[in-house]
DNA sequence: CTTTGTACAGTTGTATACAAGTATAGTTGG
DNA sequence: CCAACTATACTTGTATACAACTGTACAAAG
């Protein structure tokens, strides 16, 4: 999810900041961006802040008016669903890939990093960490590039929606158990039942997720 | 999978001549792309120039050298694999998604569609518009945007190793008869079902498409 | 009072000029 | 002869100037 080494031009570190802004709701959604503003607030010229402005409209990120102005996307609950979904069948499609190319060392680094997971369980921000970096890991066996961008898109864009969602110690305790579970699946080469744990892993988060927003806040400010 | 609308700005105009002419291979695989003659060969300054490449970069159909160069990706037959199986990861999820929410009206649609696809089967052209157009409606039911998007990300690039595929008249039988079966799945409301055969369904188009080009010539030139 | 027209302030889109970086060829020293 | 260095031509990255466009406020006409 990180950029991986972004060259070191203006437009990548501006891409950078705003992505940063943006996913951390610095810049409120649906603000608009005035490019001679925010050109001087982050002190270059136009040109490098529209290149990063276009790639960001590229992923959805920023949105375009049809009369030309760029607005930050507004945040929508019908949207947290989609993003669930789609994640749901990437985690899913890399979950039955990496079933047919693990090595007995990846899947011992699968379980170290559920048993760690495991070791930390109680603290939401670590479990959170670990089941990160499970996903990564499950993503780096099935070496599926285009899956991989696709996921990290999805996650960045999940950020967003972050704030609302709270990470119940019973959800936790459950993923920790999913998480074994697909381990296992993985390890003894089951593609088919890695598939529908990964998958039903994700909607099961997604329904957790809508739950708690539906019944606190509304998302739609 | 056409671009909605572009707005009349030079930038998207030239966006939509670069990406015809990389998917068409008429920008030839591996060439790289120098902004200046470019530029005059399209009638444009750099800068628009710029903004399509930016654009292209962040879809994967340009690619950036840690130079600082870009060139037009070249065909790899591992990609192929990758790509058919997101594919089917997207269109197994739409098929999916498109089980609660199709109306009567979208299963007569979709019937329509399918009973057009029989009686052009013979011919590859016709089969092949119509298979699309089956998965554009699928896609329209299901309602997932991102969903959307992906797959015609996906979809774009395949454009690029089409011309090394041929389509069997016994792949395009099959292929109709497992459309039967999915519209079949999708108008009784079986969206398991319906999922593991829009999945499958893209997997043997896959497996075909690795035959042919694994049999005939070498994908990378 | 509403509606249309119009001027204006400010925005985005484009072209161009300039700065910084990259690769290549030639030259010099070992 | 080979290696390393330097000069140079050309690339990309950035800043800025200008053109085209959008929306708003105000005025005038119905």
């Amino acid at each position: 999810m990180v950029e991986s080494q972004s060259r070191n031009t203006g437009a990548h570190l501006v891409y950078g900041e705003l992505k940063r802004r943006i996913l951390s709701l610095e810049l409120k959604p649906g603000e608009r961006i005035y490019e001679p503003a925010m050109a001087t607030a982050l002190q270059v010229s136009r040109t490098p802040l529209r290149e990063a402005i276009r790639r960001l409209i590229a992923e959805s990120l920023l949105e375009q008016q049809p009369t030309g102005g760029v607005l930050v996307p507004i945040l929508d609950e019908g949207v947290i669903s989609e993003l669930y979904d789609v994640r749901a069948a990437m985690e899913s499609l890399m979950a039955r890939e990496a079933c047919s190319k693990a090595t007995p060392a990846d899947i011992a680094n699968l379980e170290g990093i559920v048993e760690r997971n495991a070791a930390m369980v109680q603290f939401a921000d670590e479990a959170m960490k670990y089941g990160m970096s499970l996903h990564a890991a499950i993503a780096d066996i099935a070496g599926n590039s285009w899956a991989k961008r696709f996921h990290d898109q999805i996650s960045s864009h999940m950020e967003r929606y972050r704030h609302f969602v709270n990470n119940s110690q019973e959800r936790r305790d459950r993923a920790l158990a999913e998480h074994r579970i697909l381990v296992d699946a993985v390890a003894s080469g089951k593609p088919e039942a890695a598939a529908k744990i990964a998958f039903d892993h994700v909607l099961g988060a997604r329904d957790e997720a809508l739950r708690a927003i539906s019944g606190s806040a509304r998302v739609i400010p």
